[in-house]
DNA sequence: CCAAGATTAAAACATTCGTTTGAAACCATC
DNA sequence: GATGGTTTCAAACGAATGTTTTAATCTTGG
């Protein structure tokens, strides 16, 4: 046993939630995988959602402290100037897929995390939402400041589009082979797909509801699209 | 008691479930708000899982006939030709945001679809795979003749992006609320703005390193983007 | 080396789960 | 109005859950 109970068990607990979701898993399919008692799972976290908590909470912080670290990084770089709505993009689901690759680190998690934001369990959202808070406030103002003719509210539904994009990208990789066999090994091939769909859709024409009261300056050309 | 107990209990699964989950939901909360009988379930279903499939299957299927149906009438109108990657997303997402919308019918069911493409469950995602084959099968073929120049893999990603974002838009009002106060009481205002975020996906530039490739004939003029 | 604290172990705890049972109630048909 | 099939009901079933308890074991500082 080279690694600790503590540690044996967040492992154990990450894959498993992964596989059966957060409730079909048990604390004694979590000890037998972690090779662990099942009194120590409250021992060392107290309940099972303590446990829950704990897993997501490991990973979690240090995903949303780079997120903001890739923002800072990129604001700064701009002295004071709106960014590039494409390099918040990159700042907050570029890191995300970048992780979701990361074999040693969060790959198993972040096909967790990409499950859990529409979690119905209620101390799960709660938690998730105070997670985050800090960091979707920080990207809502990058946002807001890269499209100032954007409507507030038209963005904050294509920012909840590109979460759901996200979340299939990185967590429904058994969804995805009800649409035939494909290839889900290439961690660089996802994170170009994603990052140009998700361009694509943020920079989207308004719908005409909204388009026809926001009048738009020229703008340079673009690649060739795809269809 | 104006309805009978089975649909009395269909109806109080699907409200619950949306709620809490499969898994969390008991067949005692089910009965309860049901004002049944706890054996009625075993009675009229025969298992927890059968009533589950039987949830699904009420809507499910209708909406898939409709997806076909929606489908079907463009392509006959279209005479034999490709059709306009706008239409078979109508077909495909439209439908779906529509009943989405329907208080009467399937507004709960919508949210509850939305979660499960991912559900970690194994039954669950066999059940829906077959379910989902033949809608599949044939806005698979629709799509490849409409974007004869975008590889299949490549699209086959962005039908999965889209599933996502539809997802989201559906049955994450909640996860939403995490972004701040909006507005999600508008069906009309969600479908326009769901499709304008798909088509921009779905036609957003291939990534570099398939883009160059393919070779693109001139395109027509298109409206004002967002951002 | 040994006492004190931290960790693990085995067993039992009370609940709750889905399911089954067998009788009661209902309901149409003759 | 009796009959036979359908549906509802209250109660109990065994199995499995998260948690607690108590003792054994390991670890560590003096």
């Amino acid at each position: 046993m080279e690694t600790d109970t503590r540690t044996r068990i967040l492992d154990a607990a990450e894959q498993l939630f992964v596989r059966h979701g957060l409730d079909a898993t048990t604390l004694r399919m979590i000890t037998a995988e972690a090779q662990a008692n099942l009194a120590g799972v409250n021992y060392h976290f107290g309940s099972k959602e303590a446990l829950i908590e704990a897993v997501f909470r490991r990973r979690l912080t240090g995903l949303n402290e780079q997120r903001i670290a890739a923002l800072t990084a990129f604001e700064e770089a701009a002295g004071g100037a709106p960014l590039k709505p494409r390099q918040i993009v990159e700042a907050f689901f570029g890191v995300a897929i970048r992780m979701a690759a990361d074999r040693n680190g969060g790959q198993t998690f972040m096909r967790l995390l990409g499950r859990s934001y529409t979690e119905p369990t209620e101390f799960v959202r709660t938690f998730l939402a105070e997670e985050y808070a800090e960091v979707i406030a920080r990207f809502k103002a990058a946002f807001f400041k890269a499209l100032p003719d954007v409507p507030q509210e038209e963005f904050l539904w294509r920012f909840h589009f590109m979460m759901g994009a996200l979340s299939y990208a990185i967590s429904g990789t058994e969804a995805l082979r009800m649409l035939g066999p494909i290839d889900d090994a290439d961690p660089e091939a996802l994170y170009a797909r994603l990052m140009s769909f998700l361009i694509g859709g943020l920079r989207a024409p308004l719908p005409d509801s909204v388009a026809k009261h926001i009048a738009k300056p020229a703008r340079r050309p673009r690649a060739k699209r795809a269809a």
